[in-house]
DNA sequence: ACCGGTACTTGGCGTTACTATCTAGTGGTA
DNA sequence: TACCACTAGATAGTAACGCCAAGTACCGGT
């Protein structure tokens, strides 16, 4: 699965990381171990900071500097206005694709085939 | 939306044409004009042919040349035993991110919490 | 002084979809 | 004949994304 997941990942994980920004703000690290927490087991932690970086770039999110008592300073990131819109495009997309892809899905209880549409 | 559908696509677009190909064997240009009548309408032929390239040296798919009446001959592709496997394997693994992601989704239904937000 | 845990950064890589362009066969039309 | 439209496939170059590997930096405990 390892494979196909990563692929699948491509397009979504942005959408994933804003959602989870959108419930509460949240920092690299934690955002990386919240996600390990919810099963996505196999998500690198350099994937994490990328996206990150890339979400910030595209000015989807506001970042504040909090000091930690262990380790570095954490960048807390929480979403702003352009990435909530972001999000709501995401989920309209998120919604197509997966209408049509459960269209495709053979069907688990066997009809006579045949027939058009 | 195109960007963000461009990149869910990627690692999804395979298991859609394999699920085509379940359904009947078929030839590329069959494929995108299928794609196309069902929504898909900004999907490249390019990127069918070259997909069809990468499930073929995969081995998932089977291939006969078919003479056409119109047009060069088609390469009809048409699922085999690899091909089945990996396409119950990417179900698997949709269903996983499906689920991880519906989660993750604001709730619909609001419910009576009386939080202002 | 060392190690483990926390927290973030970066360069290079492989895979994927898109764009644009090309070849090639058939049939219709000016 | 020349041209065009439709059918059918191939390919080179590009951009985006997630992964891997290694690094920096800060702190507490031993």
């Amino acid at each position: 699965m390892a494979r196909q997941l990563t692929e699948m990942l491509k397009g979504t994980l942005d959408g994933i990381v804003l959602s989870i920004l959108e419930a509460s703000p949240a920092y690299g690290y934690e955002i990386t171990a919240g996600l390990r927490k919810q099963g996505f087991t196999e998500i690198a932690e350099g994937t994490i900071y990328a996206l990150l970086v890339r979400i910030e770039q595209r000015g989807l999110v506001d970042i504040e500097k909090v000091p930690s008592e262990k380790g570095p300073p954490r960048k807390v990131y929480s979403l702003n206005t352009a990435g909530r819109e972001y999000l709501d495009e995401f989920w309209s997309t998120w919604d197509f694709i997966t209408s049509h892809i459960e269209r495709l899905r053979p069907t688990h209880t066997p009809r006579n085939n045949g027939e058009h549409r």
